[in-house]
DNA sequence: TCTTGACCTGTGTGCAAGACATAGGTGTAA
DNA sequence: TTACACCTATGTCTTGCACACAGGTCAAGA
């Protein structure tokens, strides 16, 4: 199989194979006359799975330890157990992220129904970012525990503040 | 100010700080003795608005369009409300996809709990991966439609196929 | 005055998971 | 043979910073 045919038997872009050929999950064999990669059947399966892992939010890298594993012969099945509740908690707190997220838009929204444009001044880029931003801070933010170090700062902190209240 | 300054007062990294000035969105000054960058009042104010924006999941690009606005003496309000209208649509369905991922673990943890490990094989990596895939798609999936174009493959794909049956 | 060492700086590079761009090869029909 | 649609491999781009690195700054101590 040429990587289109591979694609398009698992509905997916010949790019993604391409990627998964390169990083080394898939070892097509190469047509020596003209260059070009040929899968096999046991490249689609494997292939198969990774589609399959992905979507249940494994990551490559996830998907490269179980590989690993299964290349020497052990079952991987704890590991996948393990990365899967990992993934389920941190679904949840991205769920709770991306509902706070909607709540504040929601807010945003209706707040400024009835506030009119403004052009920007000195001090003053757009009044309703603005203006929105500080009711929900309510006050300044230079009194946050200034003993704030590096890895105190989560990945997503542009959206881990709560301001949910639903 | 210099970098670590202004990052204190607005409890974000340096690093973010540094992101902002080289991609134009700040212009501070260089102290000609040692190079050291140096933020004024001014671009204080600019930065909280940008992270006030980011807060409301707004991306550098859409940032960046605000600010050339605003910096033109505009009004960037119509602007802002358009944004965070798109926004909130976008983030509907990343709440949903979300919702169907954690969904799917849920399953999937259940449905794993009575199955044993098993060893891999010629053409298994991990039984609970491919079977619970299996039940989930119900049949093999080259018999999905293949008018498939590349531009009608969402971005989050992996996500995307409703399997959530809450 | 010199040196140590903690802290700071700018710049360069890395990350996820592919998507896109480019230059060129293939294959079939005219 | 030439035209042209389609295919390929490889290289670069994306987001929003975080991290690594080499070197500069500055106050305390010898």
């Amino acid at each position: 199989m040429k990587v289109n045919e591979l694609a398009n038997k698992l509905n997916i872009t010949p790019d993604t194979v391409r990627f998964y050929s390169r990083n080394g999950f898939l070892s097509p064999r190469k047509n020596p006359s003209n260059g070009y990669k040929l899968y096999s059947v046991k490249d689609q399966r494997r292939l198969q799975f990774i589609i399959s892992a992905r979507q249940l939010g494994f990551t490559v890298n996830d998907i490269a330890q179980i590989l690993q594993e299964a290349d020497q012969g052990h079952t991987a099945c704890d590991l996948v157990r393990e990365i899967v509740e990992k993934k389920l908690a941190e679904t949840e707190r991205q769920f709770q992220q991306t509902l706070a997220l909607r709540n504040r838009l929601q807010s945003a929204i209706i707040d400024w129904q009835d506030k009119p444009n403004k052009a920007p001044s000195s001090d003053m880029i757009c009044h309703l970012i603005e203006d929105f931003s500080e009711g929900v801070n309510e006050g300044t933010n230079d009194n946050i525990t200034p003993t704030k170090t590096r890895e105190s700062l989560s990945k997503h902190q542009s959206i881990n503040k709560e301001i949910c209240s639903e």
